[in-house]
DNA sequence: TTTTGATATATCGTTTTGATACATAATGCC
DNA sequence: GGCATTATGTATCAAAACGATATATCAAAA
């Protein structure tokens, strides 16, 4: 694995339920991965390039049922290793950017009007969220004896008690604001 | 301002309030905050020049008390704009990435001891931030009637609410997996 | 029939990261 | 006093990531 190259874990991680491609991995990572983390095909297929040839990944019998070329991913066992490396790698390295906390602390230079505006579009998009991740919630309760499904749920309640915590401290702090 | 710069909003926002060097600007990113967002001597340092160049800040006469070159930078009414036009624009974007919810979601190809230990890890991290937030909280009680204070205090009891929130999901997400 | 939208790979310029280089000033300590 | 370490400060570089776009096929709707 690169060794500062991130989008192999998100790869190596997904490749390891089932064979993949790029554009399939990029559909997960636009579906229920978005919520903590984010990738783009500039990364991806480099990546899936450089990692065959590291022989982390193997390239599948392109399915020519059509002409269109496809070409799926299949984890090898190198790159099942390098996998359960990193998940027991001993170091906590998240990294974020939230604008909304950066036009807040900086939003002495405006009206509190403008602080309260975007903390209300903040709100929305948490709500908008965080109904989604409910109906992710509902419906890996019904699942929860597979195994995998533990983890899942387990990100998704995760993401719940975030955002709620989120939302209370909108309603408190807008309430703060217009004192 | 360029058009995909993020650390535009960052300089602007810092220079807002005081003259600083690229090397005070990264003592900013580092300390305060850092828990919302980060920054490297690589894109600090490129950015101010090209900023200068549009005319959004403007080099000091450099202080040569000593012979060390040092270069402070000063807001320009044009840079100020910036920053105002981007704290009044309506859109939300946060981007991060969760290693630890990462190597959650991908929990299943390891033990469930694996798992526990990460979640472990994040924890002590967390209460580590969470205990320098407190000391933060409680330093900016005593100087609320500042306006520029409200602000900051709100980014700090956002961290604060975040953090517990998170502590209690840990709690919980551990007893779910030891069953 | 056409045009929209989904599927699919790939590349490009710009930005960011993380590390390192280089140099001076201040501080700690034996 | 001498010596090492740490803090201050600017700058650059390779590697990585972003966001947009190009190219092309195919299915479905208008």
């Amino acid at each position: 694995m690169a060794k500062d190259r991130k989008i192999d874990l998100v790869i190596l991680g997904l490749l390891a339920h089932e064979d993949l491609t790029g554009y399939d991995i990029k559909k997960y990572i636009d579906g229920s991965i978005r919520f903590f983390w984010k990738g783009s095909f500039g990364s991806i297929y480099p990546a899936l390039s450089d990692m065959e040839m590291q022989g982390l990944v193997k390239r599948k019998k392109s399915d020519n049922s059509g002409g269109r070329e496809k070409i799926a991913y299949h984890l090898t066992k190198k790159g099942e290793d390098a996998l359960k490396a990193w998940l027991k790698e001993e170091k906590v390295s998240n990294e974020l950017k939230y604008e909304t906390l950066l036009k807040l602390y900086f939003g002495g230079v405006e009206d509190r009007s403008v602080t309260i505006r975007n903390i209300e579009l903040f709100e929305e998009n948490i709500k908008q969220n965080l109904e989604i991740l409910k109906v992710y919630k509902s419906n890996l309760e019904k699942v929860l004896d597979e195994e995998d499904h533990l983890y899942y749920y387990l990100t998704v309640t995760f993401g719940i008690d975030t955002y709620e915590a989120y939302l209370k401290w909108c309603t408190k702090s807008k309430k703060l604001l217009k004192k």
